[in-house]
DNA sequence: AAGCGCCGTGAGAGCGGTCTCACGGCTGGG
DNA sequence: CCCAGCCGTGAGACCGCTCTCACGGCGCTT
């Protein structure tokens, strides 16, 4: 039951009969510390296999080493979301090495959500990274007013000046999609919008239209889902009217779901109709026939995320959003 | 520029004209105080928006009110692995309103992984989680030994004395899927097997065993496979020359792979061959036909993983594994 | 030769809490 | 009526680290 204390400071500088304060400094890397002192130093360090207390540290220092990835929408729906699975081993990946610790907040709710300020002001976290934001949110505008080192991912519904965001390219990678599907020679080019109050969303509508128009080709028919396979396969149903001869979903769940109305429909993939989707998840590679789609560089936007977060602890001003490049994923669909 | 410093413990008492000792003792909802005065306390606290400094809490208390939960083989591979998304929302979750923050700590390797122990010894957290761990992982023994509370996700290969574990019913769960198959009038069944120094493939491997057997039953042919595809589709050309009329494969990717080349070998499934996996993924819902799995009780692990590790930092005994029951999820491939 | 500045080091004051202990006031039992 | 005991409160000692400041010693300039 005599559970050995762990060495503190005190103690290795007892046992290496040096101050505190010089310990302190070679833990710390200080150049003002004789060579001597820190060989002498660093040996009584690792044989008394001495480590630092962060809570001591961060009490003194003001600073946590540590920042938080705070989640929205973290129910049981997106429970197995691999996109959101992607985005937190990235970031802890980029983290690696750095000696920052992640702290992941779930903010299931607007309550919740609310405390995430409370929780960053008590000195938890020396920045936060916000991943899956909801158009209405508050809490970017706070932090930042907060002067809160912040990071979003995806371009918020408002610009908030001096918010630092990391996004890809989604008007881009619509565009891909679409102009993969004008160079097949399709003429009748359908669009399954997502919910258009989310950015990723409107943009790659806007992509869509943009594409087009640049093929000089009029608009084709929209219709909206709402990202699952349920309303692709809905939104596909009305399309049908239209008689489309190529679509372009939002994102390869609604693809899925135009996929099986079509199916039913009678309707022969790629042959009657092409499809593009969007976002390359896993399944894309499994459909019948294999979904062409848009890649995101989901592991880059955690990393640059984290780069990013990092200067701005570091101390450095908030720089420009950054924008991801996109990549058509050619498959059978389209 | 001038960042108004944080009400402090201090402050509040200071306002609230009572000592530091009677906000703390409000703050921890300790009994011993009048009701007037913690009103006014919370009053106080309440009008200053104060929030505890964490730090210093937990340099005074010697906890930290976090747990790490501690991921392994986290690399590219499985960046979007939907069962580790599963586990690290199902336990975020299960923290949600326990005022206990998860710290995510990634071991890419094994000299990071050693350095967890470190981490663990230099009181960053209370408790720690393991999921995903190695067969030759010794970091739970160090941690039973250092007394740090732990829970594992899996049953370890070799039993450790006062190891908390949480696992699945493989066993059952295989032995569910066996019996599908022989239920089904089966009479060649066949197992594709995963990595036999991993638990949860021995386990179903015995689970096969064991429901061949209570059927009276020879066992049937075994290759063995990795959890990939591509091993699927291996094992699955090698299990033909056994001409079998169902598989067991021990996991759905090995399926899916099953899957294919038994279609490229014009074996109709589930005519020919009836076909059962194992996990209930996504992608088992959209094969052709159908995948007929076992689902695990992810969700339910991770919960129970973290119930059990808040009672032992509570400071209750480490108590007995839990075996979670599996389920069989009846689609169309059996 | 004297003075200056710099360099390595140590002493000590916090950082913001928790927690033990002491203390005055009140209640209740003998 | 007195005293034991409990209750609510306050004082103050830490928890382990950082960081400022002071200090002695050395090399350099003038």
């Amino acid at each position: 039951m005599t559970t050995e204390r762990q060495p503190t400071l005190d103690t290795v500088a007892a046992a290496a009969g040096v101050s505190r304060a010089t310990v302190s400094r070679v833990i710390n890397g200080s150049p003002r510390v004789s060579p001597e002192a820190r060989d002498l130093v660093e040996d009584t360090i690792a044989r008394l296999g001495y480590v630092p207390n962060r809570a001591a540290r961060s009490l003194a220092s003001r600073r946590t080493d540590s920042v938080a990835l705070v989640l929205r929408e973290a129910d049981a729906t997106v429970l197995a979301d691999p996109y959101l699975s992607a985005v937190i081993i990235a970031t802890s990946q980029a983290l690696v090495g750095t000696g920052v610790q992640l702290v992941l907040v779930n903010a299931q709710n607007d309550a919740e959500h609310q405390r995430v300020g409370e929780y960053v002001r008590s000195g938890h976290v020396d920045g936060v990274l916000l991943a899956s934001m909801h158009a209405d949110d508050p809490l970017p505008q706070l932090l930042v007013q907060a002067r809160v080192p912040v990071v979003v991912g995806g371009r918020p519904e408002r610009p908030i000046p001096g918010l630092v965001y990391v996004d890809t390219d989604n008007v881009g990678g619509a565009q891909l999609a679409t102009e993969r599907l004008v160079a097949a020679g399709r003429s009748r080019i359908a669009h399954i919008a997502g919910p258009p109050d989310m950015t990723a969303a409107a943009d790659r509508l806007t992509g869509y239209h943009r594409a087009l128009a640049r093929a000089g080709r009029d608009a084709g028919p929209v219709a909206f889902g709402d990202f699952t396979r349920a309303s692709g396969e809905a939104a596909m149903a009305t399309l049908l009217d239209h008689n489309p001869d190529a679509v372009f979903a939002a994102n390869d769940m609604m693809a899925i779901g135009a996929l099986r109305t079509l199916r039913a429909a009678g309707r022969r993939v790629p042959e009657d109709v092409a499809l593009v989707g969007y976002d390359d998840i896993e399944l894309a590679q499994h459909t019948e026939p294999a979904l062409t789609t848009i890649r995101q560089p989901v592991v880059d936007q955690a990393r640059t995320m984290t780069e990013l977060l990092l200067l701005q602890i570091g101390g450095q001003p908030p720089g420009d959003p950054v924008v991801l490049p996109t990549e058509l994923v050619p498959r059978e669909s389209a």
